[in-house]
DNA sequence: AAGGTCCTGGGACCATAAGA
DNA sequence: TCTTATGGTCCCAGGACCTT
């Protein structure tokens, strides 16, 4: 069993969408996900637009477990504030999958994150750098808070309450579109997150840090003993948490207080769709995946349902080999 | 030379959840 | 109910670089 067939799903659900011209390349991202993933969700960042602009009901499948719409407001009210079903959270990730079972190990429950852009470059990651992993409580951490884990446990069910749920490592994907206004123009890929981390995101933070203390250093032309730079190259290595440092802080006298956002723009070795890869042609749409995740059986599932889906693979740079499934339109 | 495109840095602005 | 803190999106300008 595969274990993010839930996205190669996605995938085949998001071509067979466009090919019956349910949506089209240039619909909103967001619509392309809701008719793509259908019923697979176990989150959805923006419940109210998914139901007031394209129809869609994420707690259709539960209210429907119910007799009554009543019954399901009270089961509802204790686990989740009723203002909070139908609103659009901002909080991350955009889309989470529901997990499976499969010989007693969690697979599936992915993470998708949308990135759409006019241009050619991919939209600018704000405040969460991209990994290819995360488990539900690092999103918890992330976001301050636990909503989209608790959502995400009533959808799941019986599963969230085994052990281990909160901890299982999800495998992160990113739904990039760019030249999103373009119809001539437009590529549309299913990511993963191993396209974007290249360098452990603790790693990226802490040299961040170095990188801006040397930087003054140099244009100072101070000269600190190497051994003074290696305690403090110790020092800055604990700092690595996105939150803390994302806080805006009180300075004693200050009247304002500042706040340090990380954000992230890929470089185009790092964009599936930047000239680096040729092959990812205009008009196309994607499943690009690490090649230490594919697996043979890909082929024949996915071939068994799109026939004209084309297989290939490209080299990134720093991430090696990456299998890349396409169908163009 | 003119026009297109990409890359980078920067800014405006919005929505929501939680706290007061 | 109002305010605050925080996460998020979109857009723009300028320069580099490429193509005609």
């Amino acid at each position: 069993m595969c274990k993010f067939i839930d996205v190669v799903d996605f995938y085949i659900g998001m071509i067979n969408a466009l090919k019956s011209r349910k949506i089209g390349l240039l619909s909103p991202l967001e619509e392309i996900c809701l008719k793509a993933g259908k019923d697979s969700f176990a989150y959805i960042d923006n419940r109210r637009d998914a139901k007031e602009k394209y129809g869609y009901d994420f707690w259709g499948i539960i209210k429907n477990q119910f007799e009554e719409k009543k019954q399901f407001i009270d089961w509802i009210k204790s686990r989740v504030n009723e203002k909070l079903l139908y609103s659009k959270s901002e909080q991350f990730p955009d889309f989470l999958f529901k997990v499976r079972k499969h010989q007693d190990k969690f697979i599936c429950g992915s993470l998708l994150e949308l990135k759409d852009s006019k241009g050619g470059s991919i939209a600018s990651f704000n405040s969460t750098l991209p990994t290819k992993y995360k488990n539900l409580e690092e999103i918890d951490v992330i976001n301050n808070k636990n909503l989209v884990s608790r959502i995400a446990s009533l959808i799941d069910g019986d599963l969230a309450s085994e052990k281990g749920y909160r901890t299982f490592e999800r495998r992160c994907f990113y739904l990039v579109r760019t030249h999103a206004g373009r119809d001539d123009k437009v590529k549309i890929s299913v990511v993963d997150g191993s396209f974007f981390e290249t360098v452990p995101k603790d790693n990226l933070i802490y040299q961040m840090f170095l990188n801006i203390l040397h930087a003054h250093l140099e244009q100072k032309t101070i000269r600190i003993p190497p051994d003074i730079l290696n305690q403090i190259e110790k020092a800055l290595s604990h700092v690595t948490d996105q939150t803390i440092i994302a806080a805006s802080q009180v300075i004693e006298k200050a009247s304002v207080r500042p706040r340090l956002r990380i954000m992230a723009e890929v470089h185009s070795e790092g964009n599936p769709h930047s000239n680096f890869y040729p092959e990812i042609s205009e008009r196309s749409v994607n499943l690009i995946i690490d090649a230490s995740i594919y697996e043979k059986k890909l082929d024949e599932i996915i071939s068994q349902k799109i026939p004209e889906i084309k297989k290939f693979t490209i080299h990134h740079k720093r991430n090696g080999d990456h299998v890349v499934f396409q169908y163009k339109f």
